[in-house]
DNA sequence: CCAAAAGTGTTAACGCTACACCCATGT
DNA sequence: ACATGGGTGTAGCGTTAACACTTTTGG
């Protein structure tokens, strides 16, 4: 009895580590998450791109090179985001997997398929359907993530393209965070913190006034009191 | 040369997945950290109470086990910090390590060496030796985290015993925020959120006037704006 | 009575929130 | 001229930061 418990504490471990990728952006004005479509195992379910770590590269580049291979997305600032160590999380095998989070401007549209998977795409997170794992977890902490960093730092920068609006840049918080913002307010405070300044340009768009366009004066992490 | 990249890729995985506890409490008036020291390889080395996962049981409870089994310290809150993938953090193997932290009352003093180190100590963080693996980096980025912690949390409860006077909690403030804090703004702020309460005990230690006792009115976690 | 830490309020500056109208444009 | 979104200021309120003296005790 005693013997085989401490057999089973020194047992070799046979656990796999892998990395999941939660990937947003603002599509059509909807948060949307990066999604690709399962072909053999668990077939026809949707799940975060992610794989096995490589014996001999690093966590951060494990995530990216995943990233790039399965959906070709390349050149974003992926940040860990928690490592999830349930026993029974992959019904297959004991799989560990840290998940990292990252936010795309929305014209990365060039997402194409790997020969593994039957599909890659972006689904708004209002209407994720049920995913393969405990991928669903990952998705809502990520979501909460996203929200809590955008609120104390400059990062949703990389939500928008170069030159943007002030409207465009305020619709990013509402959606992001589920509440309308006074557009006085927001702009005073946006303003004050000197992380964006305008350009000559315009955009002209439908019958109103023309919008100024801005662009961020750093695109360096920063900590600043948003909202 | 193609072939070999893709063998190399495909290589069975071998990494071993291990966690690491860094532990703090409030000794002396000083901030510490629970370290053990090695015997056998990196012998007499100090390093955080870690090690390898087992096969059934989650990430949580490995580094719950894990403390026990090193320090004797158990019933602590241990909360997921980080997870280091460097290649060559571990010189004898690959090793990942997902990092845990905790805050211990000061009378957790019952601390025991386990057969496998030779000792078992609180080391004062500003008195840190070089730690072996990267241990130096987790533990500075769980002091960081401590330091965010206290001041939007009423994790602070987990460092002070039952009770405590005013000036003992603004003291853990001090030293883990490393600045001093003004005593009428420090009290006015505390008592308006209404974490803690006076009881009818007070302290008395020197000559000088007697001190109130507080207690926390709830250790459960909560979101509050301290300092 | 002296030393040592406990305890206690006020004021000024700042930041946050709420709120409504005019501007520039295309049709 | 009208419809559409762009752009702007202020007043009240609450929060924060700065600051110094009295109280209670033991020796």
């Amino acid at each position: 009895m005693k013997d085989s418990k401490i057999k089973k504490e020194h047992a070799k471990q046979n656990i796999k580590l892998a990395v999941d990728n939660c990937i947003f952006t603002i599509k059509d004005g909807k948060l949307c998450v990066l999604l690709i479509k399962m072909k053999d195992k668990l077939q026809g379910h949707w799940a975060l791109p992610g794989g096995l770590v490589n014996n001999n590269e690093t966590l951060d580049s494990a995530a990216k090179r995943i990233l790039k291979t399965q959906t070709s997305v390349s050149d974003v600032y992926l940040e860990q985001l928690y490592t999830f160590g349930d026993v029974k999380r992959d019904p297959f095998a004991r799989v560990i997997s840290t998940a990292y989070f990252a936010l795309v401007p929305p014209k990365t549209n060039n997402i194409k398929t790997s020969a593994k998977y039957s599909d890659v795409r972006w689904i708004p997170v209002k209407k994720l359907p049920g995913l393969a794992y405990d991928h669903d977890k990952i998705a809502k902490y990520a979501k909460q993530r996203l929200a809590d960093k955008i609120s104390y730092t400059n990062a949703v920068w990389s939500l928008l393209p170069t030159k943007f609006t002030l409207t465009d840049l305020q619709k990013v918080y509402e959606i992001i965070l589920g509440k309308v913002i006074d557009k006085r307010n927001f702009r005073k405070k946006i303003l004050a913190l000197d992380i964006i300044h305008p350009t000559s340009e315009t955009k002209i768009k439908g019958a109103h006034r023309p919008a100024k366009l801005y662009e961020f004066s750093s695109t360096k992490p920063k900590i600043v009191e948003i909202v």
